[in-house]
DNA sequence: TTGTACGCGTTATCAA
DNA sequence: TTGATAACGCGTACAA
């Protein structure tokens, strides 16, 4: 089914057919009833390559994460299909999480979209690189922000400060810090929280890296918790990369008969769902995951539509959930 | 950058260096050398357009969704993706929820791929047709079983079957059903119940329909729990669609005072992450998210490149789990 | 072993 | 108001 079998059928050329079908050019009142009736007839759909060569777009974007597990990614990727598919693209998605030849795979995704975005430090600067200077509208996400690239992201120093003064309310003065140090937004609540540590004239402890989900959050637990037995070098409080760290480690906790936050308190980052249904229910920083993937989705087609043309970091606020893993605190939420 | 200025900078024609990329027909050592170091120089790319144009093909997938919220759909997709990508083919996800004109979209979507997958009820049986007489290669996800397309989905009937009899086994004659009823796997489920339900003399109860969120849940809760004051009528254990719906229904018990499981018994469908971290842990039916993507991208992979002709229905195993939201119970995991 | 030329399905320009 | 035709960028018979 090609324009050239609709033109053929209603008896003109095919350039009358293509401005029947985009408005673009006069047609005649009757010849457009042709050419309508002939696509109908022909169920005739335009090759969306042909189309896409033609205008030289893809009215298409791409996204790219470090991984799809877990909560936190799903309602970026929510919020930014609901907008981008709202402005007439489609989208792509590429996930990077145990994939060899990543930087093929992004340039493959880079020659299909009309602009990407990329999550924090999924893809080599050097890529990110070339793929700006091909000319490819570019949206960093989660990322510290960079002059010459539009940057959307969750504040994140700020709320580590008010977390870790919250729980220094607490009394609590013995810290370990659980979750990968390798994404560059949890380099920024680690940076937060030893501020304040420092400030209070608490050593900072080095964090303990692990993946962060559950699992990894339970191994991280079982190693600071269950530590050299009587050392007496147990943390009062573990403030954990994400919420799914925090899950597992007081899933180790329970199992190493230790009560959260009775004898330890944890704390996530992000308020999942699981967060407000977990016992004890999680003390969190919420971050607006599904806004920040509308506004990459935004910032992007500003960019693609050349809206706008110079880079814009934007930074959005997050919320101190406080709830009961960190302890017993009047201001807990209902 | 194109094919062109490759062929002019090495000095060949551009059949030469469409032979020399794709290792297709036979090239001189010494003229692939100059080639492939002329294409370095320009940095060059073949375009995407051109490259599907000219193959026939689009070398990308699409997967459309009822609905990108929750836990499941996500790990479907990660399981989608994760395949898909392996198999050499870019993933295009829809989300349907909340769009107006679904038809155009999924049509629109149909014309960049090589084949799709459709959840469940997500389209219109019309529009499904017409794709499938399109010869698009199509997959339905959790859906019932079609003699003319490939199906994947989970069990439902026989594993609600299994958690009724337990829930039985626990003493309780009185049930109420909590969920959407316009999901054909969330149907199969109810089915199951009724069918043993009707087998041990008790009336099956109308589900209650409510989204499948867990704010969905929670007015469902409200709703069945809290019920005319003193009327007596309050059911003794709670079905509910799936594991956030579950949620929202523990959620408005404990609002109402009600014990879970000693005043009510709740059960969920899915296990996702937040079911074992919940309080009580929930009761549920494991159905292999990630799996069914991936079994999805592979059945969808064979129908492209011609491997398997003939439609195929595939239905993956779940598994009861038994968690403390049920009642009291020896078998109770770890 | 290499090059010419056509086809893929549109859009858009320009002449009629 | 319409039509012929040149792009768009590539793969690939077919001829040399």
């Amino acid at each position: 089914m090609t324009i050239y079998e609709v033109a053929q059928r209603a008896g003109v050329s095919i350039a009358t057919v293509s401005r029947a079908l985009r408005n673009t050019g006069p047609v005649a009142a009757g010849t457009r009833e042709k050419v309508l009736r002939a696509i109908q007839e022909l169920s005739f759909t335009p090759s969306r390559l042909g189309v896409s060569l033609a205008q030289g777009r893809h009215a298409a974007n791409g996204i790219v994460f470090p991984d799809l597990s877990g909560p936190y990614f799903a309602e970026v990727l929510l919020g930014y299909e609901e907008v981008a598919s709202d402005l007439g693209r489609s989208v792509l998605i590429l996930s990077t999480r145990g994939r060899a030849a990543v930087q093929d795979l992004v340039r493959d995704l880079a020659g299909r979209v009309d602009g990407m975005v990329i999550f924090g430090r999924t893809v080599e600067d050097a890529v990110v690189d070339e793929i700006a200077r091909s000319r490819t509208p570019l949206v960093l996400l989660a990322r510290d922000p960079v002059e010459w690239a539009d940057a959307v992201s969750s504040e994140n120093t700020a709320s580590a400060e008010a977390l870790t003064t919250h729980l220094l309310g607490h009394g609590y003065s013995t810290f370990a810090l659980a979750g990968d140090d390798d994404r560059g937004d949890v380099t920024q609540r680690w940076t937060g929280v030893r501020r304040v540590l420092s400030g209070h004239g608490i050593r900072p402890p080095e964090p303990l890296p692990c993946e962060l989900t559950v699992e990894g959050g339970y191994a991280a637990g079982r190693t600071l918790l269950g530590g050299g037995a009587g050392d007496g070098r147990r943390p009062r409080a573990v403030i954990c990369a994400d919420d799914q760290v925090a899950l597992g480690v007081i899933l180790a906790a329970e199992e190493l008969g230790l009560d959260v936050p009775g004898d330890v308190a944890v704390t996530g980052w992000d308020d999942i769902m699981a967060a407000r249904h977990a016992r004890p229910a999680l003390t969190t920083v919420r971050q607006p995951m599904r806004l920040l993937g509308a506004r990459a989705a935004r910032a992007l087609d500003e960019l693609i539509k050349g809206t706008r043309t110079v880079p814009n970091s934007e930074i959005l606020p997050t919320q101190l959930i406080v709830r009961s893993s960190c302890g017993p605190h009047p201001l807990e939420e209902k």
